[in-house]
DNA sequence: GATGAATGAGGCTTCATTCAT
DNA sequence: AATGAATGAAGCCTCATTCAT
């Protein structure tokens, strides 16, 4: 048996559940929740499955809890960056937009999550709820806040898209659902597809110059 | 219950592993691949569970016909809707846009093959590859191909994001998403949204006016 | 498909039933009466389920047929031969003992009937019974006539083993056993093992008398 | 039902294993392999069809391991008791033979695991080459010596059957298949019959020369 | 607190048997 | 006669959960 450093007892046990929650996150990567044994978890965390019924009373509760500490971990500062921003709102955007897609598309934790509520949505319809009035819906009004400034400020134009902010989620959606199916056939640059995705995107919320007449045209062609 | 109409037997037997597939969708749809039980499926296409197994040789060898099976009903006629494309870069790319999110996204055939997809990926790897080869690549393709050509005729600017034609399909994701996980909290109307999208990319995408002169120095800072 | 030489229908008919119990001889040798399906049974008779069970009632019953039909091939003739035996009774002894120690040992068909009688013989009992009535028995009998004959006649001594003539069948139970169980692994030439039989058990039947040299004689004939 | 005396939890651990092997033995002797059900060796045991798994990862392994457990029981000791035998030759054979002969007949366990193998030899190759290896090929050598060292002392004549030590082995074996076949029906007396067995190889293997007075002498005595 | 032996409900899968064609 | 689609009972095996130690 290697020595392993023996932490002190009272701290061994202040952690046991953060180990098996993360031993569980592991775990339900590999085989969704259904197909997860405990005994694995269990395993993979250094105790017994009757140390997990000791600190959760049911698999579904190792899942619950699991998806909440796992979400904490990467979207807990939201409002404290959002509160940050500095500059016109156009920068502003910019800078909320790459702070976003970096949580939403770069962590592990983040896109696993979105599969687990993705596959799992139905059984744990709160989890679902949770995730949209925590994060989506927050997430959603600090967009909406600078778009709408931005707008009042004659930055931007009111382009219909604004009506709908989620717009300009979608592509750091993608990057997510891209890595968990292709991720392994071909893979997406973050940075450069955020780039490219804010140029987009401001490019569109653009202000219509009144003296350019031919831009102006084809776009209510668009509209009709 | 009716006295059903008699079918000659040969007739049934051609159409049995269609009802068994489409039962399977459905509880698939309700309960996941795991927490399906195929006696249940059985039921709901009126047979046994032992049918079942004449026709498909084991629980994984439903769920990945009854994939393939959905998939086939909406996607597979892509080919044949681009080909027939008239009119404009712009129009050409718009009309394939309206057609393809309303394919994701308003079809809840998709939307659940995509939540497949998601939740069980990494089981069943091959479906995914196959969706990526038959669906999403050409997909791609046609988007790519409308794009650079309306580049080349000048309808088009040649945006970065043009490099990452995924960019184009990420609302119709994002609705597509939005419905399996929060459509039931809030809808999202796709027509409005679809052409909230168009009106916003069409205006990405549109070329830069040389004259127009402060949009252009905007831009730039963008692009930096 | 291949031409196939082509059957009046009448004559195919007729040997239908043939076919399906050599089918089942090898599918159950394959398998075991448990883990034999009748679908193989069928498909290596050329002809489906559903026709086994125009032929047969039970799987039992295609079992049981099968033994019987074996049996009958390899079995049939031990009166006969018999009562063809000609000489001495010590040459009829070696005679009757070549016999049938080839009839057990060298053919499959008896060496595999063994087998179903071990293994099966508590699920059918009747099977044992026959093969007790109709070839044990008889066979014994055969045996005992012989022996006691030769006692009679001063050819033999009345050892205490001609009260079990079973003795006289062992090496040949030995040699089908050996082949079931090791045959693969240390293979026994039958007949050399056979004519080292019999010299031992004529060795140990001779009578005592030293003055009874044409015996003796006899004996060394055998023993070349 | 006796109110059972409870035993310490460790002790009955060590000991479910042995139990489960017993129950599994009677079973699988009143049905064979496949048609036992590990429910009602679990119910025989005294536990639940559970606690056979935390045990023995399949059924396969329970029916080999208690093929292996069995054997062990009633052949383990053979080597102890050749070694340790005395006298002549000759006695040392007699004493061999009536030991192995009670091993190989007498026993239930011994007679049913010749079943086993001969019924499962297909499908367990290993149980017969473990079989061969650790029973079977030591019980040969064990006579070969002996019947070697006989010849060269000039007890024994170098008969053919001394190349086939299985020879001797083949009345044991006859015995076995008698009681597993026919023991309801007629018994055979396994002491008579041993007796007779090696009156009648002990007269087979008798030296020829007629002047031997003293080996004569001792064969007389072999047969009181 | 922690262990791990034991439980037993539940689901996948097999296959003998039936029967409409 | 023959087919083969359909049935449904039955058994193997899994694993969440319990609880005596």
């Amino acid at each position: 048996m290697p020595p392993e450093i023996k932490k002190p007892r009272a701290r061994r046990k202040a952690e046991r559940p953060t180990e098996i929650l993360d031993a569980a996150f592991e775990e339900f990567v590999k085989s969704g929740y259904a197909a997860t044994r405990l005994e694995d978890v269990a395993a993979r965390a250094g105790v017994t499955k009757g140390t997990i019924y000791f600190y959760f009373e049911t698999k579904e509760r190792v899942f619950e809890e699991m998806v909440r500490h796992t979400s904490l971990r990467f979207f807990s500062d939201l409002g404290n960056f959002a509160s940050s921003l500095q500059g016109s709102h156009t920068s502003r955007l910019r800078d909320l937009i790459v702070f976003v897609y970096g949580r939403i598309a770069d962590s592990r934790e983040s896109r696993e999550t979105l599969r687990f509520l993705i596959a799992e949505g139905t059984r744990f319809p709160e989890l679902v709820e949770r995730h949209y009035d925590e994060f989506v819906q927050p997430m959603l009004d600090e967009f909406q806040r600078i778009i709408q400034a931005g707008i009042a400020a004659g930055e931007f134009r009111a382009a219909p898209a604004t009506a709908y902010t989620e717009i300009v989620l979608s592509p750091a959606l993608l990057l997510s659902l891209w890595a968990l199916l292709f991720g392994s056939r071909k893979e997406i640059d973050v940075a450069v597809f955020t780039d490219a995705s804010i140029d987009l995107l401001m490019r569109g919320l653009a202000p219509t110059d009144p003296i350019n007449r031919a831009d102006h045209n084809q776009l209510a062609e668009t509209e009709s």
